[in-house]
DNA sequence: GCGGAAACACTACATATTGTTCCTATATCA
DNA sequence: TGATATAGGAACAATATGTAGTGTTTCCGC
């Protein structure tokens, strides 16, 4: 299976949705998007963007590109999700994500 | 002219080297290469890859996919905030922060 | 149990796109 | 002048893609 391919399946499971749902969203036919979801095509570029920006993630992360030098790629990609889950809310309701992610991170570990 | 086409150039600029010395470079052939450098033609998704990587960029940057999805300055003042709680927690604790927050984003509004 | 919808795999083919070759032109330097 | 390197145009065979047809499996309401 292709790369590509694995991280479109990985994604539509993280937002929970089925490959044709993701089809419908990016705006492309069910039969098409599930070749590129199948590893069997490859979208053009314009494509792959449009597919990036709608499934939430980028060009980068579908194609298996490192975010950063240093990061850690999981923690790096999930704070990726959540800035462009970020982009979704209120600004109160991002302020009380983060609010509550910071007394998760103050938690005592056990 | 095409965004890729663009940013090949100008990469090359950037590092002072010719088109044909960045399409040795990457190994590619030159003819192929200059396609790709004027726009007239789309590398595979695998040579776009490739092509980022010896020319010590990222296939976002080449695509223009801004860094962070977020434009808002309070918002990704917020996001920062979120990314600096992510390195205090466990990898599991963050996922689950950032599952609750896509289930905000996605919740319906009043 | 049964009918229908949804999701997904396989095949096939006309079409569009690509990789490649051949050719021309300009600039630089020995 | 001759040699070398870069850049680009035109054209064609090879390849990959978009789309359609078909069939299988699973799930859900009745």
């Amino acid at each position: 299976m292709d790369l590509l391919a694995r991280r479109l399946q990985e994604r539509a499971k993280q937002l929970g949705i089925s490959n044709a749902e993701a089809a419908r969203r990016v705006g492309l036919e069910e039969r098409r998007y599930a070749h590129y979801a199948s590893g069997r095509r490859e979208p053009d570029l314009a494509t792959l963007v449009r597919i990036a920006a709608t499934l939430g993630t980028t060009p980068n992360w579908l194609l298996g590109v490192p975010a950063g030098p240093d990061i850690d790629a999981d923690v790096s990609t999930l704070v990726e999700r959540f800035a462009y889950a970020a982009n979704s809310m209120s600004l109160r309701e991002l302020e009380l994500c983060v609010i509550q992610a910071e007394a998760v991170a103050a938690a005592p570990r056990k």
